[in-house]
DNA sequence: TTCGTGATGTGACATATCTCACTTTAAATT
DNA sequence: AATTTAAAGTGAGATATGTCACATCACGAA
């Protein structure tokens, strides 16, 4: 099950037994079930987390109460209300389960840990930092070039297997339109 | 000039004199009139740049020739295609000079000796890139959760100094919207 | 099975935004 | 100062999207 994390990293940067032994130590596992909340807005975030199993989403919900999809996590992704937990606050985005999902997570704590201890480590934080920079940005470029239907389209193409698992709900609010207008788009 | 650089990067990570010093070998100094390009979509990307002073403006073109503005950077910004300079591929993007601007500036091969060289550099790096992630999350959210008139709004708040630098024509391709749309959102 | 809930589709109308054309104003250049 | 160019405002009509209401369908719980 902690195969899954190593062969992760490893695709960044190879390791040693004797490294990923150390990292190891400093994640923890946890299962969820469907419809169970990882991190509620307001509460303190301890844990980043990464998906084994399962699906979760990352909601904001605004002054009126509307949820809005900020993001999915699926096997291999890094969730978190990074902000919260960099800065140790209170969440002010809630992680939950759209499927059972079992989780590996660490504290801030064991991120500086693992980030002084094994510079590999940071190097591999960096570079994840990096990209996942780089894929809200080509969302933001989507957004400014693409109209919601094409919007919809270069989603379906870059993760075909989230609309097969997400109801088609929750994937208007990821694209910032309607349900009604997604369900439209198709027609 | 390079002091700039230094308390930028001190109000992250203190620097002995000889630390800096070593940082300071991987930069060199560029002056660009208003109207230049940094950067020029098709080109490779050699540099990235870190603003002293002036205003750069990181544009993205599409197939119909229009110009979406993926951001600003103005002093004590980073900026570049980053995608582009980190797999040393041709730039998608433009960077371009709203003002005379000078910059200081590292390829990837100064970035990499800097991370090798010294880890608090690495550790500056992350920083910065978890900062940046979570910014392109903020507006993300910004775009989610709000109309036209509230992004306009809350970008004056968090930059007022942009909007009086930059036409507004520029800033209605920031937010997305038409020129003519952010003229009506004032009256 | 039966019931209830959530997911999805669709019509009708309101609203926001875009596009195009034109004018006015401000700024840059010679 | 004169001329040119860029920026900004505005009207009118087309288009995209939101909202509300309602109908249908699928699926899990009792």
């Amino acid at each position: 099950m902690r195969a899954n994390l190593r062969e992760h990293i490893e695709k960044i940067i190879p390791l040693t037994d004797e490294e990923f032994a150390f990292i190891c130590t400093h994640f923890s596992t946890k299962k969820f079930k469907k419809h169970q909340f990882l991190i509620q807005k307001g509460d303190p975030v301890k844990y980043c987390y990464f998906v084994i199993s399962g699906l979760l989403k990352l909601v904001y919900t605004d002054d009126s109460a509307k949820e809005h999809i900020v993001s999915f996590a699926m096997e291999d992704w890094w969730e978190s209300d990074y902000y919260a937990f960099f800065t140790q606050t209170e969440a002010t985005m809630s992680l939950e389960c759209l499927e059972d999902t079992e989780v590996l997570c660490f504290s801030l704590d064991d991120y500086k840990k693992m980030c002084d201890g094994l510079q590999k480590m940071e190097r591999f934080f960096l570079e994840k930092a990096n990209f996942g920079f780089l894929g809200s940005q080509r969302r933001i470029i989507s957004w400014l070039t693409s109209n919601s239907k094409e919007r919809y389209e270069q989603l379906l193409k870059q993760s075909p297997s989230l609309i097969q698992r997400v109801p088609k709900s929750l994937i208007a609010s990821y694209l910032g339109i309607s349900r009604e207008t997604l369900s439209r788009l198709s027609s």
